[in-house]
DNA sequence: TGCCTCTTAGA
DNA sequence: CTAAGAGGC
């Protein structure tokens, strides 16, 4: 007789039916499945932008669940004790979820899998997230990559199989478990910022997400290669906010690139090339946990960083009013919208570690804060990469000039418009809803002065480069 | 996925 | 005077 006990379907940052191993197999099963979020203690530390952006995936995939006649069932507790409970409560015999590869995840994910295993459990993690497995990747010496390059050209060729379709049906439990309320998690309690503001910038979930790939490869993909150094202009995929939940699965991503590779779309290799990356922040991440948490350069650790939050210029940064119009209009972006075009990200990660010598776990916390595409391996190799601290950085002396800047990729003012209203007679309305969106006590009006700047290029520059030359490292 | 300064060739 | 390349940070 075939086993017909449930299926519990533990899913995290993958939330989708499309091209999910773990749900595939668990529909094709034929067994009963019961789909499973839990508010755990991985979830308990995301910050506020990313919790709150997630509770509005979660509440959309509960929406699609039921399309196909199944639930989303809610619990709220550490994930060991939730699972082994709804393990009691409905009979299942499985557990099986997408694997993860941050150090939080993988605590938490082994304790599960080994003490479930120990009590007759069949606990598995089935890859999903990523197109390469972090330890499928080795140089000939057998270690993992330490450089980009190589590492992408180590995987160009690889096969990557074909996506799943979604399942048309989900076979239901004779019973529901209970479940909790999403509302009653109050996701968004922290995001004490004008978040309805922000609402109207995010594109939540796996429709969403597909339309928006089906139209960046059609329209866009193939001039993304000079595009996506606009930050005026809307040259880039935006994907970054579906890839981090797992709305979008990154194969589908990557077959539609090279399609749009093959059918003579030159941006598309480019683009292809940055799905790359994000494998890299990963392959990174599990090799070396301490990405997210030290200089992954050990040397980097005898230098002068200011690391005290509460020094002026680390408010002004944070607030977008550091006087660098490139700087501000980014830290503006990303507070109003959740997101940073890349090339911002460079420059104010460059601002803040350089001109300023402030540690990079200040600008990486900041983001974690405030991002909706927050991602643990992107944001921490992204910083390090910035600061000079991490593997293949760039060279700490390579200080971006964010005023030159706006003359290469803002020419004609359309990104610092956008995001900056004081001294503008008609500002952009995006301008005037960054002051709608900050907290009162930040005291900033559209009718201030611009500021001057608090540290000049000139001045930033010397300083930080005198400051490396005399490291003692 | 730098920036700056210096040098030199050529208009 | 400008453009382009080298080399240092």
């Amino acid at each position: 007789m075939p086993d017909d006990r449930p299926i519990l379907l533990w899913f995290r940052r993958d939330l989708r039916l499309s091209d999910h191993p773990a749900l595939d197999r668990a529909a094709s099963s034929g067994r009963p499945v019961i789909p499973v979020f839990i508010h755990d203690e991985v979830v308990e530390g995301y910050k506020a932008a990313p919790k709150w952006r997630l509770g509005l995936g979660v509440g959309h995939f509960a929406d699609r669940l039921a399309g196909i006649g199944s639930r989303l069932i809610l619990r709220r507790g550490e994930a060991l004790g939730v699972l082994q409970q709804l393990i009691e409560d409905t009979g299942a015999a499985t557990v099986w979820w997408t694997r993860a590869y941050d150090p939080a995840s993988i605590r938490r994910d082994e304790e599960v899998k080994s003490t479930l295993t120990g009590q007759g459990i069949e606990a598995a993690s089935i890859p999903g997230h990523l197109l390469f497995e972090p330890w499928t990747v080795e140089t000939k010496q057998g270690g993992f990559y330490k450089v980009y390059t190589p590492y992408m050209r180590a995987v160009w060729d690889r096969d990557v199989a074909p996506t799943l379709t979604a399942p048309s049906e989900l076979r239901a439990p004779a019973q529901w478990p209970d479940s909790d309320t999403l509302d009653d998690w109050r996701m968004g309690a922290a995001m004490d910022r004008g978040a309805d503001i922000v609402r109207a910038f995010v594109n939540v979930g796996e429709e969403a997400a597909q339309t928006r790939l089906a139209g960046f490869a059609r329209n866009d993909i193939a001039d993304y290669d000079d595009a996506r150094d606009i930050p005026g202009q809307d040259g880039t995929s935006n994907l970054s906010e579906n890839l981090t939940y797992g709305e979008i699965s990154v194969r589908a991503c990557y077959h539609a690139g090279m399609r749009a590779l093959d059918d003579g779309k030159p941006g598309a290799r480019t683009w292809v090339q940055e799905l790359i990356w994000r494998e890299f922040a990963y392959h990174l991440l599990f090799h070396t946990p301490r990405l997210v948490s030290d200089n992954w350069r050990e040397d980097w650790d005898a230098f002068p960083w200011n690391e005290d939050e509460r020094l002026a210029e680390v408010k002004a940064w944070k607030q977008g009013r550091t006087g660098i119009r490139f700087v501000d209009a980014a830290m503006r972006e990303m507070y109003v919208t959740g997101r940073m075009h890349n090339r911002a990200r460079m420059i104010v990660a460059s601002y803040l570690t350089k001109h300023l010598m402030c540690h990079w776990k200040i600008g990486m916390h900041w983001f974690e804060e405030c991002l909706i595409d927050w991602d643990p391996a992107s944001n921490a190799m992204g910083w390090q990469w910035s600061a000079g601290s991490g593997p293949d950085a760039t060279p700490y002396f390579r200080v971006f000039n964010p005023v030159s800047q706006l003359d290469k990729f803002d020419k004609d003012r359309a990104y610092v418009n956008r995001w900056i209203a004081e001294g503008q007679d008609d500002p952009h309305p995006d301008a005037l809803k960054y002051f709608d969106a900050i907290p009162r006590h930040w005291h900033m009006s559209p009718d201030d002065d611009y500021p001057e700047p608090i540290v000049s290029h000139e001045d930033g520059r010397e300083r930080a480069l005198a400051t490396y030359k005399n490291r003692d490292f």
